[in-house]
Formats: C-alpha cells, structure tokens, sequence
DNA sequence: CCCGCATATTCGTTTTTACGAGTATATGGC
DNA sequence: GCCATATACTCGTAAAAACGAATATGCGGG
C-alpha cells in the first residue's frame, strides 16, 4: 500500500468519517449508514473505494457484511491512522459521530 | 483548516513530493520544479492548490516565490506534517528527491 | 421456492481534477 | 525602456470522482 492511496482515502468527508468510525471497531455496513445519516449507495460506494485501496478489509456475516480496519496493518497505515485517531478530536463531525455510535451500540442486532 | 484540506492536499504524487520537500526547508519553485523534474506549470498549479488550502505559504525574494510549510502550523497540520516525515522514509520516492535536493543546494543561486 | 432484508452494482449526470500549450506578469540588469 | 529570468494564469480537453435513482445479488426464514 502507498501513501498516497492512504490520503485518497482521507480526502473525502464522508470516508473520514468511515474512517474514523472504524478506529472504534468493526462496523456492519447499516451501522456506518445509520450513525452518517447517509443514503445506502453513498455509504456502499465510499467502502467499495476505500477496500480496492487495501485500507478496509471486510466479511460477511450472515446477511451483514462486516467492514474492519486491517488486523495487521502496514507500519505506513499504521501511522497513519494512529495520526487520524490523534487527530479526530479536534473536530465536532467526529465528536459527534462517535457519542452516535455509541447511543447505537446499546441496541445492536447485527 | 480542517482535516480533509489536509489530506486533499497529500493525495496527489506531486504534491506529496513537493510537501515532503518542504519539510527539509523553504525553497523556489525552480529547485522543485528541478528536484521533482515536472514541468513548471505543472508544479505552479499544484503550489496554487496547497497555498488555497493553507498548508502552505510563499513570499517573494526578488524574481524569486519562496514556499514553505507555515511558521506556525496548526495543531492538526503539524501532526500530520510529522506522520508525513515519519512516512517518506518508507518510499523511494521521497528519498531519491531528498537526495537531489541536497545535489542541487550545493549549486544554490536562489 | 418465494419473500424480505442487507448490501452492491449499473446508469446517466454533474463537478472536480489534472494536464499541456500558450500567454501574461513581475523583477532585476543593462 | 528593453531584455531575460522566474513564476502565474487562461484555455481547452480528458479523466476521475461524486451523486441519486433504479436494479441486481446474497442470505436466512417461512
């Protein structure tokens, strides 16, 4: 994987907040729809570009399909997303995903 | 500036490039344009694209525009110009343009 | 086998990006 | 004022990205 893939990945809002959403943990697709607020096609587009770049890994579970960060992820990626975690603070969108996520968490099914 | 600036900036060869050259310094755009070996307006435009963004700054020294990284970068951009250090080792890339950069500073005029 | 849910893909469109060729502007030296 | 050098801007074009609407696919349950 190359840099400049990483920062393909990053240099869109809505993957950002996929992104960012992940460092908490493996999400099923309906989760990241429901916390953004976005239509299904966008959310499905946006993971689709982020997987063929190699930043995402996912796997279906039953009708789910589960989308995680790398288990493994290169020194380069690592960086990098430790920079995002790092980083992600500092802007409201993510605060408030994240307080989003956690609200839904209490009611998951999948 | 936000995050996704930020990272719009990065996800370009060029731009990388020329970001990972700055961080050695301030320079004129004829020792990118020589170090990077892309035409100049090539390099003028994507120079025009970081400074709209604000992640980087120029000031003219007599027929010469001199960019740099800010004096004062903002938190987010300074965490991310140091992953970015910490990066470019990991790539040929960058340390073929680090290494003529420092060929052509030996020859410096500007 | 059919249905409903979760997710992906296709299509057509609009916007953005990237590029080279050519031209314009600013500066210093004569 | 004129010239050369350094740099920016304009124009036209090609490629990529982003989007919504509609459609297709995969899976489990009845």
């Amino acid at each position: 994987m190359e840099l400049i893939q990483i920062h393909e990945c990053l240099c869109d809002r809505t993957r950002l907040r996929i992104a960012h959403l992940l460092l908490q943990g493996p999400l099923c697709v309906c989760h990241i729809q429901e916390v953004l607020r976005e239509p299904q096609v966008k959310i499905s587009r946006h993971l689709a570009y982020m997987r063929r770049r190699g930043i995402i890994d996912c796997q279906r579970r039953a009708q789910w399909m589960i989308y995680s960060l790398p288990e493994k992820p290169s020194p380069l990626l690592q960086k990098n997303l430790a920079c995002l975690q790092d980083c992600c603070g500092e802007e409201a969108v993510f605060r408030k995903d994240a307080a989003r996520l956690q609200q839904l968490m209490k009611t998951s099914d999948c």
